[in-house]
DNA sequence: GAAGCGTTATACTAT
DNA sequence: ATAACGCTTC
């Protein structure tokens, strides 16, 4: 493998320092790591001793993808995952060191619907109780930042003392409510993790004696509970850690973009090195890029240089609506493809899933294969969830969540209700014994307990236990929603994709924890398609052709980032990540949005127009 | 008191 | 598209 000289200095790395290695959008951060891994192969490390951390298992299994056409089958054994991943499956394979049984990985959704239960049981008191979605975002900062709740917000909200104290008091029940439904949240995985990492010496040391080199990818990314887990594995394996402060867009998950800085200090026997040579974009596009990083309050010390040579000016195409702007990207996409490009050189970025429906119901008009990474994923869709809750009851009568969805299916059965049959059940040893306990209080419910056994009879066979779950919920469910047709594909979608799983468990565990969108799962993975894309989901990846939509007012930064200098620098560094993600061609659409949406801190109030060509379409919507 | 229905609000990013 | 809320019905 080809590599300039900065990147064969961190690659071929042979002293004993803990490495940092800044790197600058496009300057071949992922291609340094691999190189990284290939040497090391070479000097005759063993591959079940290199532990790669990625932000996402996508990302995990491209590196591995490329290792594979370089080293061969040697890629296989390397280990290569998330935090989240890497800890639950180390958990897993040391069921007596790290005791976490059969529990079951709960995603957000979840905790949401969780901490709802407790919630109502506040409600009475006078003034606002926060939303449960904002009880779980809260609880989980605190946790990613390792702090108590409390004092977080204490020093960074702006609840009064009683709120703090309730917000408290729910996090507690939370807590408790998931101990007795054997649940693990995905702070959990990190936390448990970690805390018998510290705690029990013999079980870290096992560990820490598995592995030579630890590498990191997007360190820029990693938040304080992160690197707990990296500080008790660190010593004797070396860390080698890439990352960029410019590309930090993870501050919502307790990610802050000065860690990289000061490496050095905190970990000892380190070193920094520098990629600064751009290869993946045009000059045009490195112009623009640097140019918004200028402009921010923050110095980054950087500017990238391209090692292309061809002009490349980016476009800047206004529309008079988001219609307007979706049919020209959908025409504009059929144009190139219709001139020999492929589907899959064109990647769409958008800030929110939210603002990308409307072009995604173009794609679906024009008939232009596209798969959507981010967003809402398949498993969150409610027929789907009502559908999983079925399973999941079959599984583990213990389990609150899931059976309150189920039982909420059936008439004259509210939240209480549910309760009280969930309650009932709760001592029961076996799931048999309960569905035997429920049939006995409820003779006139023998429909809903039939269901849940003969789904929990069919389990070894995940596929089977699917169809049938399908079958049984059919005629409760097809008068709920109305298209109900399209829904119901999503079962036999759903069933093809728990073909390959030999356990339930594994299959519901494997899609909680990595998960995905319709759109991906209707295409098989080498298909040609235009990645539809957020920016977050985005980070790490590069196109020929990037069109990124609504670069407007309320969008960059976005409404709710606007009025803390923090956020709205979050928002231009998640903007320059979406920028830099072109090779030759970008594309930056707006709409004319709304009317009332306040512009004084878009990005683009003025545009420099050496540096991009801007265009005004007709006002037609 | 609990369930169910219709209306309205809200929709950022993600392991 | 879905959750939350208020109101009506059982």
């Amino acid at each position: 493998m080809e590599l300039n000289l900065q990147q064969k200095a961190a690659a071929e790395y042979s002293g004993e320092n803990h490495i940092l290695v800044l790197a600058g959008a496009g300057t071949g951060k992922t291609r340094t790591i691999i190189g990284r891994v290939a040497y090391l192969l070479e000097t005759g490390v063993k591959p079940w001793r290199i532990l790669l951390m990625t932000f996402t298992r996508r990302a995990a299994g491209e590196m591995i993808e490329r290792l594979s056409g370089l080293v061969g089958d040697a890629s296989r054994s390397i280990s290569a995952g998330t935090f989240h991943h890497f800890s639950l499956y180390t958990m897993r394979r040391m069921p007596n060191d790290f005791n976490i049984g059969k529990a079951t990985v709960i995603d957000r959704d979840d905790q949401v619907q969780l901490v709802r239960l407790i919630r109502d049981g506040y409600k009475r008191k006078k003034g606002v109780v926060p939303r449960a979605a904002e009880v779980v975002n809260l609880y989980s900062y605190a946790r990613n930042t390792v702090q108590p709740l409390d004092a977080y917000l204490d020093k960074h909200s702006d609840y009064d003392d009683e709120t703090i104290k309730m917000i408290c008091d729910m996090a507690r029940e939370y807590e408790r409510r998931k101990q007795l439904n054997l649940y693990l949240d995905y702070d959990d995985i990190l936390f448990r993790f970690a805390d018998v990492l510290q705690e029990n010496r013999e079980v870290r040391e096992r560990l820490k004696g598995g592995y030579d080199h630890i590498l990191v990818d997007e360190m820029q990314d990693t938040n304080p509970l992160q690197w707990r887990i990296l500080e008790l594995l660190k010593d004797p394996p070396r860390l080698f850690c890439v990352g960029d402060d410019a590309q930090s867009i993870y501050a919502f998950r307790g990610a802050d973009f000065r860690n990289v800085h000061s490496f050095t200090e905190r970990v000892a026997q380190s070193e920094v090195l520098r990629l600064e040579e751009n290869y993946r974009s045009v000059q045009g596009v490195l112009d623009f890029s640097n140019q918004l990083l200028e402009n921010s309050s923050i110095r980054y010390g950087k500017k990238l240089r391209a090692y292309r040579k061809d002009p490349g000016k980016p476009r800047f195409m206004i529309f008079y609506s988001d219609m307007a702007e979706a049919r020209y990207i959908a025409s504009d996409l059929v144009q190139r493809h219709k001139n020999g490009a492929r589907w899959s050189d064109h990647m769409i970025l958008t800030r929110t899933g939210y603002a990308a429906r409307t072009l995604e119901s173009f794609m679906v008009e024009k008939k232009i294969p596209y798969r959507f990474i981010g967003g809402a994923s398949l498993l969150q869709a409610a027929h789907v969830k009502d559908l999983i809750c079925l399973l999941r009851s079959a599984m583990n009568h213990r389990d609150e969540l899931a059976w309150t969805r189920y039982l909420k299916m059936f008439p004259k059965i509210g939240d209480v209700t549910a309760g009280k049959m969930i309650a009932a059940m709760k001592d029961c040893e076996t799931t048999a014994a309960a569905l035997e306990t429920l049939s006995k209080a409820n003779p006139s419910r023998k429909e809903l307990i039939g269901n849940v056994n003969s789904v929990a009879g069919a389990l070894e066979s995940p596929a089977e236990a699917i169809k049938i779950a399908s079958d049984v919920l059919t005629p409760l469910l097809k008068n709920r929603y109305d298209n109900w047709k399209r829904r119901s594909n999503d079962f036999k979608l759903l069933k093809r994709m728990a073909e390959g799983h030999e356990s339930m468990a594994g299959f519901i565990e494997a899609y909680t924890l990595e998960p995905i969108s319709t759109s991906m799962a209707e295409r098989d993975g080498d298909e040609d398609a235009v990645t539809l894309i957020t920016v977050h989901s985005a980070k790490g990846t590069e196109a020929k052709v990037c069109y990124l939509i609504r670069v407007e007012p309320g969008m960059y930064p976005h409404s709710r980032s606007i009025g803390s200098i923090d956020d709205e620098e979050e928002e231009r560094r998640i903007l320059y990540v979406a920028m830099t993600r072109a090779m030759d061609d970008l594309i930056l659409t707006r709409t004319m949005g709304k009317w009332d949406v306040d512009d004084s801190s878009f990005f683009f109030n003025e545009l420099d127009e050496t540096m991009v060509d801007v265009h005004s379409t007709p006002h037609l919507y």
